[in-house]
DNA sequence: TTCACGATACCACTTTAGAGGTATGGGCAG
DNA sequence: CTGCCCATACCTCTAAAGTGGTATCGTGAA
């Protein structure tokens, strides 16, 4: 019997996995958390196979916790079970040293499969992501690009967040009382930082990583 | 027993709501489809007490699917189940005429209430987005908002997802085969008929919406 | 068969973003 | 204490977005 500890804010998801699988399936769902940051504690009290982890949470999102593990020393292997087929949510999950990543419109017998590896210490990866895992071997490898939303400042995040709400610099200087020369500054340097060449790039790349 | 219809593209999530009803909840899920074109035949074949339907689907959305039923005379009450907090979401749903709005991070009890609440043809509404609805209800009323994503062309959809990759007019010209002008003019249109006053609003309204 | 609309295309113009610099004061860590 | 980073600010210039028009062609609906 392989013990599991779903880590996942959508309550209704977390209780709708625990109860799909039978005792007979050889893995139990020991334990359900919506918050990240308990992962650790959960660990000194319950013995757990593996972890479960949805990606995007709103304290902590599954990355964070995966380098909250690591931090601590814990090793648990941790299966990533998400919606997001994006790439760029997947080379951050792998580099953080994630075992699987999972498709939440994959069925219960790819989860049953995957959960099973993961706990073994295999990779897993869902077939229709596999493509995109191949490409980015094959092409750029940048590990510094890993962390890319934490070199951001605060008020770097901010400027972010005006300009998805469609202002423009002299309207984001107006409102942060600064000039509208810093705002250009920002702009440019925040650019700069992740790696985009346009505000539509800029925007795109921030709503997928949740800083807006 | 109330009889529901899970339309999620999700089959991990549906599966798992479906195992977490048990027969003396007084709910089951007789039937879960992923793709909710087939929403109206399944409809003629089996007889069901409300619609379980998240909005966020990709061959056709929530309220697509909900104006497929309307245009067919089907008559189902349905429960929207989604992780979008979203006021635009809320409001589009609601103007289609769901009977009810409830979070994916929702409890099984609440759930369990708003499907039972949603099958009596009574309105359901998460605590959580109560408040939202109120603020609407007073605000702005604005009927023709409702479908803004749907007046947009597939042409037009086209465009936004090539300028949310960070594509400039001349690049996605060159990409669709098409001038510069026409690309220039297609944005013109995009931004006049979503409202947004430039690319960066544009870009956030549309990855909320899920076009891009 | 009209008539409306979407996709295409062009012109001329203003505003803004974006790229190239440089610089200064404040705070925090080595 | 001293260097590094962040937030601030300014200058100049180019490329691009955005605004104002007009117009043709094909398709599908009234």
């Amino acid at each position: 019997m392989i013990r599991a500890l779903l880590v996942d804010d959508h309550q209704l998801f977390g209780e709708g996995v625990r109860s799909m699988f039978k005792p007979n399936d050889g893995i139990e769902i020991v334990k359900i958390t919506t918050n990240g940051n308990n992962v650790p504690s959960i660990l000194s009290e319950i013995e757990v196979d593996m972890i479960l982890m949805d990606i995007s949470m709103p304290l902590i999102d599954g990355v964070g916790v995966l380098e909250l593990m690591k931090s601590k020393g814990l090793d648990v292997p941790v299966l990533m079970l998400t919606m997001h087929q994006d790439m760029k949510y997947i080379r951050r999950t792998l580099e953080t040293g994630a075992q699987g990543y999972i498709l939440k419109d994959a069925s219960k017998a790819e989860l049953t499969e995957a959960i099973e590896k993961v706990s073994r210490r295999e990779n897993y990866f869902h077939p229709k992501i596999n493509n995109q895992i191949f490409d980015y071997l094959r092409g750029n490898k940048n590990p510094s690009e890993g962390n890319l939303v934490d070199q951001l400042s605060d008020r770097e995040k901010e400027i972010i967040s005006c300009i998805g709400k469609g202002m423009n610099s002299k309207a984001i200087a107006e409102a942060l009382f600064i000039s509208e020369h810093t705002v250009k500054t920002h702009r440019r340097n925040i650019m700069h930082k992740l790696g985009v060449k346009n505000t539509a790039e800029l925007v795109t790349f921030s709503m997928e990583k949740g800083i807006i």
